[in-house]
DNA sequence: TGTTAATTGACAGTATACTGACGATCTGGG
DNA sequence: CCCAGATCGTCAGTATACTGTCAATTAACA
């Protein structure tokens, strides 16, 4: 048998993917952030590799891309910015010329101190329509679901493995 | 009191933030889609925008975003390349200058018959790490999420009053 | 009716993303 | 020690996104 009649080619179909949903929440989320965050010209992204950077000093680019799985072509330009704005520094590594490590300058980290308040309220303006309940479940689901997928993704989410070069040892002790 | 002993700034408190998670999933959502869809040469945009103009043809570029949610400016080079692809067409409007109408080709039409098993494949394969309960529970609460937000993102969706000018009547009938 | 206000499509400029390629460099095997 | 393969940063090319602006055109109002 024919299966289902197969639906309409509607655009409502599109309305209830999740791709859709995805993209649209995405395109919100930013959104919200920048507005919370506008006082400090800092992007999404560019927050998010300079408290990656304050967590670990003198990573390099490749294993930036790793620890917050952004796009290792795309942190290029990240970087350049962000040192054009002073907030970051490169020092090429002196046992391998290929690498350069990145820290932040001291404008980086004062930065990172005074958006901080602005950035949660923009996380918590994202989900404020739910109820609290909801807010728990959907991120709850969320975690789950990327964490899942992590392998789908083509830069995957290397968080631990990325640093054991940098003598850091494991992550969570 | 100073309340929480406000936490150390950390990558950790990234991987946990909703921005970054719709992100990241929205990341996944589209590495999945172009994979299930190389076979078609279409962008989820450009699937989109097709598939809005498939069923509402006759449509003018700015209400068309209003009905996907895409940016007006964005969605210049979307219909150019949709058109050079020749999958849509676009005939200037008799009472109104300004305006250029969009129409699926016949190649547009068949495409589009044709990609929409590979796309069902792809929504689903983004849920699938999920159980089934699951699935519909994040499905519900995004779509309830995306909705009340709706009026937070640069282009609100307006599916409904944005084809009154087409003669549309409502939507649902 | 005539000027102003709003709308439409187009464009310039910036910022992510991803693909694929490239030279410089390091590492391992022989 | 030398070369094959892997890695690092970079770049070119394409596709979204968003901001802001502009000319042409239409609509609205005084």
């Amino acid at each position: 048998m024919p299966s289902k009649p197969s639906a309409p080619i509607t655009i409502d179909a599109v309305y209830d993917a999740p791709g859709y949903l995805f993209r649209r929440m995405q395109q919100i989320a930013v959104s919200i952030f920048m507005e919370e965050c506008k006082a400090f010209d800092l992007t999404p992204v560019q927050y998010a590799a300079l408290i990656a950077i304050h967590t670990h000093p003198g990573i390099d680019a490749t294993r930036l891309s790793a620890v917050i799985a952004f796009d290792r072509s795309t942190l290029g330009s990240v970087i350049e910015r962000l040192q054009a704005k002073d907030y970051i520094e490169r020092k090429p590594a002196p046992e391998d010329k290929r690498i350069k490590l990145l820290y932040l300058t001291k404008s980086g980290a004062a930065i990172l101190r005074e958006i901080i308040p602005a950035v949660e309220r923009a996380q918590a303006r994202m989900l404020e329509p739910l109820k609290p309940a909801d807010r728990k479940a959907l991120m709850g689901l969320l975690v789950q679901l990327v964490d899942l997928n992590n392998e789908a993704s083509r830069v995957p989410l290397r968080a631990e493995d990325a640093l054991e070069h940098l003598g850091k040892g494991g992550g969570g002790m």
